[in-house]
DNA sequence: TAAAAATACTCCATAGGTATTTTAT
DNA sequence: ATAAAATACCTATGGAGTATTTTTA
């Protein structure tokens, strides 16, 4: 699991569409597609499930994204921290 | 900042040498060597100096992993929680 | 001066893209 | 019926390797 597939899955449940994610994340819906499937593989799994407009999360989808998001908090902490020197 | 420069950063400090903690990555030094000068690059400080026998951190360097091996502990609480199935 | 880090390349796996088809209500 | 997801395929970047040189006390 990395940080980058952490991102990917928090913006599409932000979003409730693969598309919607894949504008804000500026890459195309395919590549957004396949990263989360790759993510269910390794985590064993299913996090979304498709409607006509869009996906949802699953229950057990659900319960693991409340887990990465509380990790991604930690990490945003410490990025930020180190960040500041680049944009000045 | 990615988690693989977390865990090849932590190593580095825990084997207090770049050769050590390839072997323990089962990587090349030259790989581990390039990853840290992009994490460094990226967040702007140096973390390690050279030494005859290795390398040790810097002032900064040692904050920073300080920092980030707090991070890493959640990374690996939620891990821990669903790499579970895939190991029986 | 010798053990370890840094440099200079080469290569290939995979992240990301394009075009198209399938799905769910 | 239609908007969005999934599939199939292609490309290129960068992560990892080998060989060699440089460095530090």
């Amino acid at each position: 699991m990395t940080i980058k597939q952490v991102i990917y899955a928090l913006t599409i449940e932000e979003c409730g569409s693969m598309n919607k994610a894949s504008e804000k994340l500026y890459i195309v819906q395919p590549t957004l597609t396949s990263a989360i499937q790759e993510l269910e593989n390794e985590i064993g799994i299913k996090i979304f499930v498709r409607t006509p407009r869009g996906v949802k999360p699953t229950q057990e989808g659900t319960e693991f994204l409340g887990d990465i998001r509380s990790f991604y908090k930690h990490y945003n902490l410490v990025m930020q921290k180190y960040d500041g020197e680049k944009n000045t």
